[in-house]
RNA sequence: GGAGACGUAUCGAAGAGGUCAUAACGAGCUCGACUCGAAAUCGAGUUGUCCGCAAGGGCACGUGGGUUCGAAUCCCACCGUCUCCGCCA
């Protein structure tokens, strides 16, 4: 949500910002009716004070054995007009704040307007990988190696979903044990959290109302409407740990990493070269996140972006990493930095990991404050999350960059210690 | 799933239609006094938010409705916590 009174005070700023995203917003109607609203808070208010006074009054009067009808005739019609008022309050503020829950995050300064075909390419590490061999592809390797079932996974749960199995299993947990121990090591905070959250989980976030459709959502018996979904993502459940909190500035930042699976829709999106586990309805992931002080947030991605790198440049695999153009940073979001890792066989980079600034679009949707030591004043903190990172398509880059010419792979060498020391996948 | 109890400030807790919601009482915390210093004692302070240039008002007793001139207090629904019973990994 972004702050109203930016808005009242400079609609046109406000929108030019927008337009860096694509965004085209119009403040006529919302000044208009904040105006209005305005103007009837100033009225029933007044007749609020005077209904307070009337009600201290009246028990006086009574206590002296006086005539009371006058005055609760009159109190009964500042009653009925109170509640006029407040009626059509109440309906201008949910309009109101409708349109403000429609308006996306405002992009960073440093921030090129337009979309995807502006990104920027700001660091590469290592390169593709040449093969002296016909390279395959992963989902043809792991399934020579027995490691991942996608029939079964498709018997169990329909299209999208696979089977780890055996080295597969055990791969895929060696990451997880492999990011996780990084960020223990880096002072973060390990949550297991939910992950079937309220619908209020995904409001704070920034996913609804919007984006409501993207994601599993579970239907109360009765009635219209959700009352939880399964989480997408772990950033969805962390955004929401400190929901309607004051913080106490001496403890920020808070930081934070969450392992769950993710579970999304992903109606429409399938493409046939993302075949294989590049995209699917539950992967693994590993969620960052920070809370932190406003003027902190800046360094606070930059830590983030470093250490989503770090993970992949320790499993040796070639990628980039881009700063987003405002229009392909997420709603939610003034700043976004996409880590991708190479996939040979789609001669493309894939995202392995997203990592953003929100700034203090979610804290507002959440109420999550901070007071000012030096002022006592409270203010909304920063949120920022990044993957660290999502298994899903590193393990696919893994056994294509590492794959040899007799269909075995090589285990990179971080990821030893949970494989029972085990340097090679190999076929059994 | 059944039965019941309870949600009031940082915590405990009183209030049971108006005269107690900047909320009794107790504790904590902050500042000050006393002290060489500390403890004890004494004094002061200690929620957030909205409207307004300000003066000054409004709102909030889990949440949302209702009854009433007036609701923390009565009624309804929902959420949460706890206890007992049943079922269960």
């Amino acid at each position: 949500m972004l702050d109203i009174n930016l808005i009242r005070q400079n609609p046109e700023l406000v929108r030019e910002r927008l337009a860096k995203k694509g965004f085209e917003a119009d403040f006529t109607e919302f000044i208009a009716i904040d105006g209005e609203r305005r103007k009837l808070i100033q009225e029933t208010e007044l007749l609020k004070a005077e209904k307070n006074k009337a009600s201290a009054e009246i028990p006086r009067l009574k206590k002296e054995g006086l005539d009371t009808t006058e005055i609760m005739a009159r109190m009964k019609q500042v009653s009925d007009q109170t509640r006029q008022i407040d009626e059509q309050l109440a309906e201008l503020s949910a309009r109101q704040q409708e349109f403000l829950d429609s308006l996306p995050n405002m992009p960073a300064d440093d921030v090129v307007a337009g979309g995807k075909e502006n990104n920027k390419v700001i660091k590469v590490f290592g390169s593709k990988p040449e093969f002296d061999f016909a390279p395959k592809h992963h989902v043809d390797i792991v399934e020579n190696l027995g490691i991942i079932d996608y029939t079964r996974g498709a018997k169990l749960g329909g299209s999208g979903f696979w089977v780890y199995r055996q080295d597969g299993a055990r791969l895929e947990w060696a990451l997880l044990n492999y990011f996780m121990q990084e960020h223990l090591k880096d002072g973060y905070e390990m949550l297991l959290p939910p992950h079937i959250l309220t619908y209020q989980c995904g409001y704070t976030a920034g996913q609804f109302p919007k984006f409501k459709d993207d994601v599993f959502q579970l239907r109360r018996d009765d009635g219209d409407g959700f009352s939880h979904f399964i989480l997408p993502t772990a950033e969805t459940a962390l955004v929401n740990m400190h929901r309607d909190e004051i913080l106490i500035e001496a403890e920020l930042p808070f930081k934070y990493f969450a392992y769950t699976p993710c579970y999304r829709k992903e109606a429409g999106s399938y493409r046939a070269e993302e075949r294989g586990m590049i995209r699917g309805h539950q992967f693994n992931k590993i969620e960052m996140f920070q809370y932190t002080v406003p003027e902190q947030s800046d360094a606070a991605l930059e830590e983030l972006v470093g250490k989503a790198a770090a993970l992949v440049e320790g499993l040796g695999l070639h990628h980039r990493i881009s700063k987003l153009a405002a229009g392909d940073c997420s709603a939610s979001m003034t700043k976004t930095y996409d880590i991708e890792v190479w996939i040979p066989s789609m001669d493309d980079y894939k995202e392995v990991s997203s990592a953003s600034n929100a700034g203090d679009y979610q804290a507002r949707r959440g109420n999550m404050r901070f007071r000012r030591q030096a002022s006592g004043k409270t203010e909304f903190v920063h949120t920022l999350n990044a993957s660290g990172l999502a298994t899903s398509r590193i393990l696919p880059a893994i056994v294509e960059h590492y794959q040899q010419a007799d269909g075995s792979v090589i285990i990179p060498e971080v990821l030893r210690p949970w494989m029972g020391g085990q340097e090679r996948l190999t076929a059994k």
